[in-house]
DNA sequence: TCTGGGGTCCTAGGACCC
DNA sequence: TCTGGGGTCCTAGGACCC
């Protein structure tokens, strides 16, 4: 066994524009943005050209054409991304099958074994090469001794950045950032954590107080300072991504529904997608839950668990309507949302009971269908962050 | 700047059981 | 009597990520 591993961080940059670009070459060099071109939408993502005009993701497109009033804005395709992210999936697993996807545009791989044979920087520069020569998929990789390192490092050059980050460049590489570019330290902590006087990487590093410290990170106190200081999982999970947690469709009305009955509709069109997804991958449900939001913009959501796991448009939908019959408040709604969480393969599921069967035959099952998806998530894994009690 | 849509994980209180 | 402690599940909401 190796004392350390080596692990790449592969981020495709700019995806859903990449993917616009590649399929219509007529696209590059010219600023183009990704959403929908309406008073309330905003930017998934902008290519390189829209953000030398300070257009970033997440941006209103009206603010976007302010700063960049030649912007193309793309309606985005999810077909297509899918589509390009499956091929840059199996160009990668064409050099391991230790690949782990980490969202449709990033993978963590781990080429211990590979860098035997050839140098890590040689491998990262052949992967790019082949995705963006070959598919024209430009492509970041960080590579590092673990996760957070090979994370930190792909983004620190891109587009088409290759970084190594060794636990020896902790200090004069990572330290010096601002605390906002840590990955999982967001919007609402970066104000805490500079009121503590935390305003880089190297201060978290550094941090002495660590009950401080636990009122604003919780139980995630130890694992970010360990980070800071380079250290971190450095365990790669081909299997993980197979895990569906759950499944969601939720829309904003630019127009607000106003009445009870196009609510009603709406949830049906809603529950009609969740279901749908859910019986493509072969999955039951056994919580279902409902999302709004109002005019004022105030989020409320309603879960309910099913007695037991059900893959049936009738038994979700007639759970989606109790739920928002107990939500609904005859004001203007500005978003509805349908999700469905715990998860199991319809394969485990024991048909429905009938009064002449016994209880326990079902809840054996289903339990043992969840002890197995619960060992397949633990195994093997470090227990850090991982909800282990104590 | 006035905020999409898909997710994951965490927290905290309450119900319930032994 | 008027009250322990551990554990699990459920629910609502929030932070964060891409």
């Amino acid at each position: 066994m190796k004392k350390y591993r080596i692990l790449f961080h592969i981020d495709l940059n700019a995806f859903f524009a990449s993917c616009e670009e590649a399929e219509n070459p007529a696209l590059r060099n010219k600023p183009i943005g990704i959403g929908k071109d309406s008073d309330r939408g905003i930017l998934t993502t902008a290519n390189y050209v829209a953000r030398q005009f300070g257009v970033k993701s997440a941006m209103p497109v009206a603010e976007a054409r302010k700063r960049c009033p030649n912007l193309l804005v793309i309606p985005g395709n999810m077909a297509l991304y899918q589509r390009y992210s499956e091929i840059f999936f199996d160009t990668i697993r064409t050099i391991t099958d230790q690949v782990e996807p980490a969202s449709i545009d990033e993978a963590y791989l781990d080429v211990t074994d590979l860098a035997e044979r050839i140098h890590p920087v040689k491998l990262a520069e052949k992967v790019q090469r082949t995705l963006h020569e070959k598919h024209r998929l430009p492509v970041s990789i960080g590579i590092g001794p673990n996760r957070f390192l090979a994370k930190m490092a792909s983004d620190m050059k891109k587009p088409l950045g290759i970084t190594v980050l060794r636990k020896r460049n902790v200090k004069e590489k990572l330290w010096p950032l601002p605390i906002e570019h840590m990955h999982g330290i967001g919007r609402k902590t970066v104000p805490d954590l500079k009121l503590i006087g935390i305003r880089t990487i190297g201060d978290l590093a550094r941090f002495e107080d660590k009950h401080k410290l636990a009122k604003f990170l919780g139980s995630q106190t130890e694992a970010f300072i360990a980070k800071a200081n380079g250290e971190g999982s450095a365990y790669v999970d081909p299997s993980r991504a197979e895990i569906v947690h759950s499944i969601g469709n939720s829309k904003t009305y630019e127009t607000f529904l106003h009445d009870y009955a196009s609510m009603l509709a709406a949830l049906e069109k809603l529950t009609e997608k969740v279901v749908q997804r859910l019986n493509k991958k072969q999955l039951a449900t056994k919580n279902v839950g409902v999302q709004m939001r109002s005019a004022e913009y105030v989020q409320r959501s309603k879960q309910v668990t099913l007695p037991q796991h059900t893959a049936s448009y009738d038994t979700v939908f007639d759970a989606v309507e109790h739920l928002f019959d107990d939500l609904y408040e005859d004001k203007p709604v500005h978003l509805l949302g349908v999700s469905v969480s715990h998860l199991i393969e319809q394969t485990h599921v024991v048909r429905q009971l009938n009064i002449f069967e016994a209880k326990e035959p079902l809840e054996k099952d289903v339990h043992i269908a969840k002890l197995l998806e619960s060992i397949n998530r633990h195994y093997d894994k470090p227990l850090l962050n991982k909800g282990i009690k104590k």
